[in-house]
RNA sequence: GGUCCCGUGGUCAAGCGGUUAAGACAUCGCCCUUUCACGGCGGUAUCAUGGGUUCGAAUCCCGUCGGGAUCACCA
């Protein structure tokens, strides 16, 4: 068959050669050893946390090498592409500190750098061009079949196939056309995709190193894989192939999800004469799901899986990203703990170290990563953070502590200032349940609303608030005020010191550490909160007297 | 169902033929502490399983089981 001839009839329109394109390309000019990474989300909604993973692994690989990061918009496909989408991706990026060095900007931002452009829809000129070419070399047919619609449709399909033959095998009915045939189908204007005519043998292996998986040894592709939908636009493989090329991408990190569709990506590059990339397929972040089974995280169903629900939540962005890094090379936390003020970004990363496990998404830990960091902050950090993160997803807290600056301050700096600072804070919406008590009157609780001490009886809790009541004055320093209240255990026969009680609790109704509790309780609601003394002067003797007779009261009911 | 990937404690994991099987989170004790914390110390593990190879296996090989991914004109 006159190949050329079938190329010329299959794109009439498309008068530029690969040759040609390629010449638009040049090299990209780097020092030795640079990786050129890129990120390539596709505007199907919101941005992934997944992505936010990848693409920090693409930033560190760039950044290590001296490289260059780039984002390119994968908008091949318009029937799922949500409006805003491109925006909230480079958004995203930008907030986890992971903004491109060239490529995509956002939607009204003009792009950077000499390899665009980086919207895929822009391009298909180009994807056709390669397209054409395959079929000039014999390489890739037309297919006039059609197309199955939506993802049900194929599942469908493929679900009848498995009752037929227990295989899923693709029937390439046109692999074989006449060029008359196609002739015929192209002049009843019947709508075609291109594809490839591959020549691997199932039986045959080639070898390939991933570079998180190390050396692997992959089956040939035998799929005719589809390498220009009917509407001209390429699917993921030729655009992966086209682009990556052309825009001089080193290393490919992807998620695993990829990895079984690597050999026919391999042989579209051979077929092409391209030389393929480095690849580094991933690991997948998992989660737990109700019936016990471990599983990607969903778009539909996490709401962890969006990048947002974190910055909604009000995580620090170092916070995610250290604990994004614990799971990308575990050896951090070492270094971390060798290294407590440096940059994550001066972390001796390592792409070979990630595993190759699908971890699960650890809340706990990413709390506790969290809480590290903010440990670090100072008051008016806290603060700072705390409003403009409320501003935006608290609105009633916004407006509660916008005008207490210097009283939130002094709230943020108890425990603080010291070389072990308190620990409770992992996110800045914690901050208004965990001490509401200092933001609002308690007058409204009910008794079950307090964290009541229950080995202490009642009688002897009203007697000891009503004691402490009469007591309390709040020019005491800590000292005089601690003295208050074991005078206060003295006379009713709480033991004032815990080693002596330790000894011998039966001897005693309860100990210092159950009278401070109880205050606590009256002023606060809650056991644990920080210093007690910082948090009464803050409050002001009135509203502690209320407080205290506020729970006498509903313990007498 | 085919193909591929993965199996070390609840979670993340180090480990690469000889280890008392690191460490972190969570959990439970204890200690420190004039309260809450912070911090410190410790407990909780027959390395999915069966069989090989070996003087010796979490580490190598095979089978089994379990989990995951994929098999689109989606990325």
């Amino acid at each position: 068959m006159d190949t050329i001839k079938l190329a010329e009839m299959l794109f009439p329109e498309i008068d530029v050669t690969v040759e040609e394109i390629m010449r638009v390309y040049p090299k990209r000019i780097l020092p030795i050893g640079a990786e050129v990474t890129r990120i390539a989300p596709s505007p199907t909604g919101y941005l992934h946390i997944g992505h936010v993973y990848g693409a920090f692994i693409d930033k560190l690989i760039a950044y290590h090498s001296s490289g260059v990061f780039y984002l390119r918009l994968e908008d091949t496909d318009a029937k799922r592409e949500v409006e805003n989408s491109g925006e909230i991706a480079y958004s995203m990026l930008s907030h986890f500190g992971l903004r491109a060095d060239e490529g995509y900007m956002g939607a009204k931002r003009e792009q950077i750098g000499n390899y665009g452009s980086y919207i895929q829809s822009e391009r298909s000129k180009i994807y056709c061009a390669f397209a054409k070419h395959l079929v000039e070399l014999g390489h890739a047919y037309p297919c006039f079949c059609n197309s199955a619609n939506n993802k049900e449709e194929i599942l469908k399909r493929r679900q009848e196939q498995l009752e037929q033959n227990n295989d899923i095998e693709e029937k390439d009915v046109c692999r074989d056309l006449t060029f008359e045939e196609i002739e015929e189908n192209l002049k009843q204007g019947k709508p075609f995709a291109i594809r490839l005519k591959s020549t691997g043998d199932s039986n045959k292996t080639f070898k390939i190193k991933d570079e998180i998986k190390g050396e692997r040894e992959v089956r040939e592709n035998t799929k005719d894989i589809i390498i220009l939908k009917s509407n001209k636009t390429p699917p993921y493989a030729l655009a992966h192939a086209v682009d990556d090329t052309l825009m001089g991408t080193t290393t490919v990190v992807r998620g695993e999800e990829w990895y079984p569709s690597l050999s026919s990506h391999i042989e579209l590059f051979n077929k092409l004469g391209l030389p393929y990339p480095k690849y580094a397929h991933t690991p997948v972040i998992c989660k737990l799901d109700e019936s016990g089974n471990k599983r990607k995280l969903s778009k539909r169903k996490d709401k962890e899986a969006d990048a947002r629900y974190f910055v909604e939540q009000g995580y620090p962005v170092a916070s995610i990203m250290e604990y994004l890094l614990n799971l990308i090379n575990s050896d951090f936390e070492d270094w971390r703990k060798q290294n407590p003020t440096a940059s994550y970004y001066d972390f001796p990363f390592k792409v070979s170290k990630i595993g190759s496990n699908n971890p699960m998404f650890d809340f706990n830990k990413l709390d506790d990563c969290s809480k590290q960091v903010i440990s670090h902050f100072s008051a008016e950090d806290i603060y700072g953070n705390t409003l403009s993160w409320a501003k935006e997803y608290d609105k009633k807290f916004f407006d509660i502590i916008k005008d207490k600056k210097e009283f939130c301050i002094s709230l943020f700096s108890i425990d603080r200032n010291n070389n072990n600072p308190r620990k409770d804070i992992s996110k800045w919406s914690d901050i208004s349940s965990l001490y509401f008590y200092m933001f609002e009157s308690l007058t409204k609780l009910k008794l079950k609303d307090y964290e009541i001490y229950e080995q202490i009886s009642k009688e002897d809790t009203i007697s000891l608030l009503n004691a402490y009541k009469n007591e309390y004055s709040p020019s005491d320093d800590k000292q005089k005020w601690f003295e208050r209240i074991k005078d206060i255990c003295q006379k009713q026969n709480f033991c004032d010191n815990i080693k002596e009680y330790k000894k011998n609790p039966t001897a005693y109704k309860g100990s210092v550490a159950d009278v401070s509790g109880i205050i606590r309780v009256a002023v606060t609601t809650k056991k644990n909160t920080p210093d007690l003394y910082e948090i009464m002067k803050l409050l002001g003797k009135e509203e502690v007297i209320k407080r205290i007779d506020y729970l006498i009261s509903l313990l007498s009911k």
